[in-house]
DNA sequence: TTTACTAATAGTCATTTTGACCATAATTTG
DNA sequence: CAAATTATGGTCAAAATGACTATTAGTAAA
């Protein structure tokens, strides 16, 4: 195996990385892609990745290349699954892992770099045309979002650590496309003793100001081992 | 990049497949085994698993795979997810790519052939020690498995064409260990409209003959379309 | 041929959850 | 103060759930 010479370390070189970054911000969902600086997809957007070190898992090189390009780091990525047909990939025959996380834009600076000279948040109706199979792992990932979003509480990810029900709700029904009724959603939520109560309440609204309430993963995690069901 | 010379054609040589291939009989779960004619796990049981070709994708290679290692061919093997820790393979780094399905043991006879010496269904509890990280991939594949088989009606793979509520009722409390009640069971199953009544019965039993039941895949599919849910 | 056994199938009932609403309270703005 | 806007809390019928009980149909043994 030989190494490449445009890298300072040996590389895998038929296995490479996607990341599929998920945001939620000013009411719309958005997915992070960064502008290929070099390679045969220069200038085009795209999703961030790129190729795994022999020294180096398959999670770290996902989480080193989101950094390096983007900018984002300390972000739990989990990986979706491996993507291996046949002409996938142009030049040679490269099997992708593709890695997932659900984020809040405003709390992640974007700095391109490494081997992309832009990037940015896109709402997810107004991608651009993508290179290679990335149109495919985009709607792979979105796919499974809109399936997870349903079973875990991962919507909290995307929302300050102290938020409205009304926010909370808002977030699921730009997920799931669907319009939900405020007092049954308030209900099943409360039911589910997930969140915690603020003494804080909303400020600068020009109505009544609601309570903000934060979620406790503790909670969630004992709920977990006991086959707790996030349902919608 | 060069050929491998023990094989007819190219192969990726740091991509791998590996097939989980879980089956429910005389009331267990079970799952297949191989055991290694050659390589450095040679005599040892392992999951079925090996080189992708150059030319054939990552789908295609965990059926050829499958089929020539065991003999087992024609099932929809659903990809799990790729494990790519650093030191998982010890010769060289390598990135493998878990394949998952659901069978009944009795359809199909086991050919161990290619690489492997032997194939054999081990009962979950009873399957010895693995070589690589194989125990982690199976660890991983049996939680698929029991999340799976609470969300979708998969646990129809497992049983003959036409089968008992009790039948079923068995496979369920099998996978998710636990006992469930029969009256509820029956109800919930029939108010989700999933099976279809035959005309014949149950047989050579020294009770009362069961009705037998098919699974209609076409009612299902029509179901998922609707955001259906089958949570036992 | 009666009696026990086994599993199939059907039904009861109190409790919980859901979905679709309606009502009132608390603020802010004109 | 009135109008607007959102928060928050209820109502109510329908549906689903969990824990049971009852009856039925058939086999097998006494």
């Amino acid at each position: 195996m030989k190494t490449s010479p445009q890298f300072p370390y040996k590389i895998m070189d038929s296995v490479s990385i996607d990341c599929l970054l998920f945001g939620f911000n000013e009411g719309a969902l958005k997915i992070l892609m960064v502008k290929h600086a070099e390679g045969i997809s220069k200038g085009r957007w795209a999703l961030p990745g790129g190729w795994i070190n022999y020294h180096e898992s398959i999670d770290d090189a996902a989480s080193r290349l989101l950094k390096a390009l983007t900018g984002v780091s300390n972000i739990y990525l989990e990986q979706l699954r491996a993507f291996g047909d046949l002409n996938r990939y142009p030049t040679k025959r490269v099997v992708t892992v593709a890695y997932f996380a659900l984020v809040k834009p405003e709390n992640y600076a974007l700095h391109p770099g490494f081997t992309a000279s832009d990037a940015k948040w896109f709402e997810i109706q107004k991608v651009p045309k993508l290179p290679y199979d990335h149109k495919k792992i985009m709607d792979f990932g979105f796919g499974h979002l809109k399936h997870k979003v349903r079973h875990e509480p991962i919507g909290f990810n995307l929302l300050p650590q102290k938020f409205t029900l009304l926010a909370l709700q808002e977030l699921y029904e730009a997920i799931l496309g669907k319009p939900l009724d405020k007092s049954n959603f308030r209900r099943k939520l409360m039911n589910m003793n997930l969140l915690v109560l603020s003494k804080e309440k909303q400020k600068d609204v020009s109505h009544r100001a609601a309570a903000l309430y934060s979620f406790d993963k503790k909670i969630y995690d004992r709920l977990l081992k006991e086959e707790f069901n996030f349902e919608l």
